[in-house]
DNA sequence: AAGCAATAGTTTATGGCTTAACTTCTTTAA
DNA sequence: TTAAAGAAGTTAAGCCATAAACTATTGCTT
C-alpha cells in the first residue's frame, strides 16, 4: 500500500505538504496541489486511517449500537431501515459504520462492547436504546465519547419517534370513523418506553372525544403474530360489542386479523383492525393494513446528522421525528 | 485513556513485557503476568486499536459488504439474519464488524468504498455478492485483503446456499404430493445466480419424474408481492389446469395466494402455492407458507468462520449450506 | 531600500503499540 | 566447572499521518 511518504517522493515535496494539500490546510500553491494530486492518482493512494486516527484522533468510524436484549433485533425490519438512514448520512461525510450489539445484563454491557468503546476506534456513537432495563450508553458517556441516543434513554442528545402523536393520530382516525367500542392490543408498558408514549397519545385523543381511556378493553401480547391472535380472541370473546382493535404493532395486527377471519368476521366491513410500524409486508397484507409509519430511515438520518453536529462541537436540539398515518383498507366505519 | 505505558509503569515493567503478557507471547513468569493484569484492571486499560493496527497490521475489523444495487438490501430480512450469524462469530473472536454498502455501477464501486478498502482498516472482508452485474470483491482481491464471498461471485473462498438442492427439495415435495400441472413464478434468471441454480434443481427433480421442465408454464416477477399477484393471475388464466404454483420467494407466493383468494380458490385445498426463503412472516401467513429455509444465520456464521481460517493462513474448502424444506399448510395433494 | 507580514514549504516530535535484537540471568549437560 | 541453551526482560526501531515550530521566500508599506 502506498503511503504519504511515497506520494511525497513522487511529487517531490515533503510529507507535510502532501498532508496539507489533502486536508486542505492553507498555504500551498495550485502548482504543488496539482503535483500532489497527480502523484496520489498515480499511486492509488488512500490515507491510512489507523495512522490518521492515532495521530489526529479522527477515526472516521461511528458505532451504531443496538442492544441484544430480546430476539427482535435481528428480525426487526425497523432496525434495518434505521441503519439505511444512518448509512446515507455517514457515507456522504466519509464516515464508516461499525455495528455493535452489546449484550446487556444486570451488571452492565459485555466485555467485548466495553473494549470497543475503550479501543479508540469509536469517534461517535449512535445508540438505539429503547428498553428501560439497561443502557448501552453509560460506558460511552463515561469515556466522554460523543453520542446520540435513538430512543428514550437519557442522553444530552436524542432523536425519538413522536410516539405520542403516533398514538394520537391513530386513535383520532378510529374515533373519526365513528368507533367507540375500541379494544387495545398492546405489550407490557414497562418493557418499552415508546409503548407508554403511544398509549399516552391514544389516551389524549380518547379523552378529547369524551371517552375514558382506562375503560377501554386491553390485552397484552409480546409483539408476535401469535400473541396478536390470542389477544384478539380474548378481547373479542370477552367484549362482544368491540368494533375496532388497535394493535401496537403490525405483526400483532396481522395475528388479530387472522383470528377475525377464522371467526368469519370480515375486516374492515365487520371489524376494524389497525397496526403500528408499517412494516414492508403491511401494504400487501390482506386486507392492506392501516397503520402508522414511523419513518425509520428519517430517524436514522436525523440521528446521524445530530451526531455530526455534536462532533462539530455544536449543541443540537432534540428531534422528534413525526409519524405518518398510513390509511389503507383495514379500517372502516362501524356497522 | 490509560496507555500501555501507564500499565507498564504501574506494574514496574517495560511496555514490551506488558505487550507480551497481553498477547500471550511466551517468556514471562506467572508473577509478572499477575502484576501486569492487576495494573490493567486498576487502570481499566484497553488496548488502543488504531495503534495496534498501525504497528502490527491487525485491525480487528472485518468489513461486511452488501452491494447497493437494488432496493432490496435494506428491506431484505435475509440480510439481517446473515449479519446475525456473522456477528456471533466475530464477537466471539473479539472482532468488530464494519458495515459497507458499496454502490456498484458499470465503472466499479463508489469512491467511499474504495477508500475504505484502501484505508488499512479492513483486515478481512465478507462480501455478500449475489448479483452478476458487478462485484464489490474486485478491489478487495486487488489489495490482497483476505476475503470470503457469500454468494456466486468468484473468489477463492466462498459460502453458498445450496440452491440446487433447495429447488430440488421443493419440486420433489410438490411432485410427491401428486402435482403434475405446475406453474413457476420466478424472476429473470440473469439477475440472480441463485435463481438460476434453484431452477436447475427443479429441473432435475422434474426430469427425474419424467416431466419436461421447459414445458412448465412460467412467469417472471420482481420479488415483490404485487408482481407475485400479477404472475399468478397471468398463469392461472392462461393455463387453467394448473394445480400448484412454485414461487421463487415468499413475497411473490403471498401475492399469488392473495390472487387465489380473490378468485375464490382456497389454498391449499383448491390450489397449492409455495414460496422460498422462509421470511419471518411466512409461518404466520394465512395459510402458513410451505417454503424453503436457507438458514441465513448459518450462512453468516459459516462465512465468518471461513474468513477466520483464511486469516490464519489456512485454505478452507467451499461450503454449501444445506437448505431445509419447511412444510406448513399451503401445499396439499391436487383435487 | 528597509522592515515586516504573509505565504510556501520543511523538519521533527508525537501518538500507542509490536517486535526484532539485545542483555541478563538461570538451567542443564558434559 | 564451564559452556551452551533457554528463559525473562529490556531497548529501541518502526508503522503512517499530523501539526507545531521552524526556515525561506515573496510582496507590500513607508
Amino acid at each position: 500500500m502506498p503511503t504519504l511518504q511515497d506520494v511525497a517522493e513522487k511529487a517531490g515535496v515533503s510529507t507535510a505538504t502532501v498532508s496539507k494539500v489533502l486536508s486542505n490546510t492553507p498555504y500551498f500553491t495550485e502548482k504543488t496541489r496539482r503535483k500532489v494530486m497527480h502523484a496520489v492518482e498515480e499511486l492509488g493512494y488512500a490515507p491510512n486511517l489507523p495512522a490518521r486516527a492515532l495521530s489526529g484522533g479522527k477515526t472516521h468510524i461511528i458505532a451504531v449500537t443496538f442492544p441484544y436484549v430480546y430476539e427482535a433485533i435481528f428480525t426487526d425490519p425497523l432496525v434495518l431501515r434505521i441503519l439505511e438512514g444512518i448509512e446515507t448520512e455517514c457515507t456522504q461525510r466519509g464516515y464508516n459504520i461499525l455495528l455493535s450489539t452489546p449484550l446487556l445484563s444486570a451488571d452492565g454491557p459485555d466485555e467485548h462492547y466495553l473494549n470497543l468503546i475503550r479501543s479508540g476506534y469509536v469517534e461517535g456513537v449512535i445508540a438505539i436504546d429503547n428498553v428501560p432495563l439497561a443502557s448501552a450508553f453509560e460506558p460511552v458517556k463515561k469515556r466522554g465519547i460523543p453520542g446520540v441516543v435513538l430512543g428514550y434513554h437519557t442522553g444530552d442528545y436524542f432523536v425519538r419517534s413522536d410516539d405520542v402523536s403516533g398514538g394520537l393520530q391513530m386513535m383520532n382516525h378510529i374515533l373519526g370513523l365513528g368507533h367507540r367500542k375500541i379494544g387495545i392490543i398492546s405489550v407490557p408498558e414497562v418493557l418499552h418506553f415508546s409503548i407508554y408514549h403511544r398509549l399516552e397519545g391514544m389516551r389524549r385523543a380518547a379523552e378529547r372525544a369524551g371517552l375514558n381511556f382506562d375503560d377501554l378493553p386491553k390485552a397484552n401480547g409480546d409483539f408476535s403474530v401469535n400473541s396478536g391472535e390470542k389477544c384478539a380472541a380474548q378481547l373479542l370473546s370477552e367484549y362482544r360489542d368491540i368494533t375496532a382493535l388497535i394493535c401496537l404493532n403490525d405483526r400483532m395486527a396481522m395475528g388479530a386479523i387472522r383470528h377475525a377471519h377464522e371467526k368469519g368476521r370480515h375486516v374492515p366491513d365487520n371489524l376494524t383492525i389497525v397496526g403500528y410500524d408499517d412494516i414492508p409486508m403491511a401494504g400487501s397484507f390482506e386486507p392492506p393494513l392501516t397503520t402508522i409509519d414511523q419513518q425509520a430511515p428519517e430517524m436514522g438520518r436525523a440521528s446521524a446528522r445530530m451526531l455530526f453536529e455534536v462532533l462539530d462541537n455544536k449543541k443540537p436540539a432534540p428531534i422528534h421525528v413525526p409519524t405518518h398515518l398510513v390509511i389503507r383498507q383495514s379500517a372502516a366505519p362501524p356497522v
